[in-house]
DNA sequence: CCTCCTTGCAACCGTTGAGTTGCACATCAC
DNA sequence: GTGATGTGCAACTCAACGGTTGCAAGGAGG
């Protein structure tokens, strides 16, 4: 288990979050195609997609002179296990309570 | 289902993380006692826990000159929720993807 | 070769965010 | 009342972030 810390800062943005979204649902697409769709620069959506790839996210993958990029969610099993994990010592802690009353 | 934004912004700084780890392990604690076991000054982590209480994480219980936070584990099923529909997407399209092969 | 399209890199700007210090105010204990 | 402790508000600094523009480079196709 990694650092969270890249993924919980890829997910805090709303735009990184709709491209993650975006390429979940629709499919794999390069930078150029994704600046179509959305109203932000190329470049900003690139700034994104590097984010997104450094917590695992999506993967790039060359082709030719276009970079195609395709969402990973299994990288999200990392959230959920940090919210399990969380999740399990806040109950562990409620029974300890419990039994001394 | 509200905004999951600040539920996203809030998990996104570690030392709020920590924060709400902090509160979910050992219990309630007010922010100055919180600021003498953490190694930042007592006005950020009243700033970290105003963004943890507008995100739903924490709740704040004034008794006489003290304030205690407590931690609220249930929010996060906001972000498990959040996982879920993305999840459930990306499974359907591979299915799609794959009755057309 | 020439052209179009996609990408990458760099510089720049405005805003946000985390953290600090300082001060005023309220509350508890003596 | 006095002093110590907890809280809140405001101002400030500094770095990081999201977004932009501009330009150079490199494949794809005529």
């Amino acid at each position: 288990m990694t650092d969270p810390q890249p993924l919980f800062a890829a997910l805090a943005d709303p735009t990184r979050r709709a491209l993650f979204e975006r390429l979940s649902t629709e499919g794999p697409a390069s930078a150029s195609r994704l600046a179509r769709e959305m109203p932000v620069s190329r470049q900003a959506i690139a700034k994104h997609l590097a984010a997104l790839d450094e917590a695992g996210l999506v993967e790039r993958r060359t082709a030719g002179r276009e970079v195609q990029y395709s969402a990973r969610p299994t990288a999200l099993t990392d959230v959920t296990a940090w919210v399990e994990r969380v999740g399990s010592k806040w109950e562990e802690r409620l029974q300890k309570l419990e039994r001394n009353l």
